[in-house]
RNA sequence: GGGUCGGUGCCCGAGCGGUCAAUGGGAGCAGACUGUAAAUCUGCCGGUUAUGCCUACGUAGGUUCGAACCCUACCCGGCCCA
């Protein structure tokens, strides 16, 4: 099994660069100590990271040994790559609250206890608050040339762009490339992992280890994960999907997934879920054969919600799904409603208020469906807003105690698979 | 520090005294078709107590009957010079 890893990251399309095909080998002989940071710049970690997570989660199966960094210090910095222009510093606070929740996501889908090829979690901020301003400067500082900065495409766009560039985020790749070398030399940590955009940070901590302890380390980046139309994967509505199901549904998740285009099957299948490259080529044949089956989506939903939500979190997910999508809402069991519903969003509605009648408008406005009034009366004129199961035609209708469902709530919805549940409350 | 160009709605980007809530594109939302897909087509795309009102074109003032458009100061950024 372990020689076939590297084989299978490389079929699953997860390799971009590597500094050295040595990495092959060391990935194959379950050598490898690999690092990739994450950070907390949001409470949660979204699909973006999972796939470098999964990444390493691969590499672990294959008897390697994974280093999570949460990156309680180079996120008090900022990371310049990939962005157009300067970040905005985020508060000490919000750091080590994002700190403490993407700190458990990250415990939750690597193993931290199988002997050699156990992982390990640490935060950076414990050995980069601790460096003296003047200690810094010499090592890791002396050992990169800033011509060598300056030619990273991180660092040049921002130059060149007329946002400019803060020293502040400048300095982040000497941060970066010092963790490494920290990792190096407390865990023999011998490989960085990160993003196509990470290219350049990773081999500037390369060269510095190189430099300064005679050591060869290597590195490795996944490519970025694009949409058939070329577009930027993981985003939807209201933003990027969260692996916490607080801030993404499992309903919400598992739906991202199901309405995933025919023509991103392949890949996402490869890139998010443990399938073997034969059971893939399967599902895709089998997907071909029959799209309107949509078996390909099925699997991927299934597999990826599973892994994140658990076989609960699953469940709920798909039970929400068929529930919502048939024909007559009114007509589902109450407890098959009540179950279904578990994982979607919600909010509340004093009973009071039904009993005297509120407007549609006001009843979306408040429960968080709409932003606004307006937005509230475009949909209706579109016919895009629906009450418990009936479409609204009209933004004068008045919601009252006779639109409950049978669950003693109100379901509204916007477009197909927006939905939101009302809870009457005293 | 000097010179110069620029800061417009989620993003890009027009506008350069009234008819500008502000052209166009992208993104986004909704509808139709379909398979909870893609493509395509259509509508919407600052808020509101809604033929009006409020908020908005870096910030603060000023000129004017009237300013995103003119003037002044300031802040921020690019480039060039020192």
């Amino acid at each position: 099994m372990n020689s076939k890893v590297s084989q299978d990251l490389q079929e699953r399309g997860l390799i971009n660069q590597v500094t050295s095909d040595k990495v092959y080998d060391l990935i194959d002989r379950g050598q490898a100590i690999a690092y990739i940071g994450f950070d907390p710049t949001a409470p949660s970690l979204h699909l973006g990271n999972l796939i470098q997570l999964l990444l390493l989660r691969r590499l672990q199966i294959g008897g390697n040994k994974p280093i999570v960094v949460a990156g309680g210090g180079t996120a008090m910095v900022g990371d310049p790559s990939g962005r157009s222009s300067e970040r905005n510093l985020l508060d000490d606070e919000a750091i080590e609250r994002n700190l403490a929740k993407v700190a458990e996501q990250l415990l939750a889908y690597l193993d931290f206890s199988t002997g050699p090829a156990s992982a390990t979690l640490v935060n950076n901020r414990d050995w980069l608050e601790k460096i003296p301003f003047i200690s810094f400067l010499r090592d890791p500082g002396k050992f990169i040339t800033i011509n060598q900065m300056l030619a990273k495409d991180s660092v040049a766009s921002r130059i060149s762009s007329e946002h400019g560039i803060s020293f502040t985020e400048f300095t982040y790749m000497l941060m970066q490339a010092y963790d490494f070398g920290q990792l190096s030399d407390a865990y023999g940590c011998n490989m960085q992992l990160g993003g196509s955009d990470q290219w350049g940070n990773i081999t500037v901590g390369i060269d510095y280890i190189s430099k300064s302890r005679g050591r060869e380390v290597y590195g490795v980046t996944t490519p970025l994960l694009t949409k058939s139309d070329g577009t930027k994967f993981g985003k939807s509505v209201g933003g990027a999907i969260y692996l916490d199901s607080e801030l993404t549904s499992q309903y919400d998740f598992y739906q991202f997934f199901l309405r995933s285009d025919d023509a991103d099957i392949e890949k996402l299948l490869k890139v998010f879920t443990f399938f073997s490259i034969d059971e893939i080529t399967d599902l895709v044949r089998a997907s071909q054969e029959a799209p309107e089956k949509r078996i390909g989506q099925y699997a991927l939903a299934r597999s990826i919600t599973e892994f994140i939500h658990g076989k609960d979190g699953l469940d709920l997910a798909v039970a929400a799904s068929e529930a919502l999508f048939t024909e007559d809402i009114s007509a589902v069991e109450p407890n098959a409603l009540r179950m279904a519903l578990a994982g979607a969003p919600r909010s509340t509605i004093p009973r009071s208020q039904l009993e005297v009648g509120v407007s549609i408008v006001d009843v979306a406005l408040d429960s968080g469906l709409v932003q606004s009034k307006s937005e509230a009366r475009k949909l209706i004129k579109a016919g895009g807003l629906y009450l418990s199961g009936r479409r609204i035609v009209d933004e004068e209708t008045k919601v009252t105690l006779e639109d409950q469902l049978s669950i003693g709530a109100l379901l509204l919805r916007k477009g197909k698979a927006n939905y939101l549940v009302v809870e009457v409350v005293a």
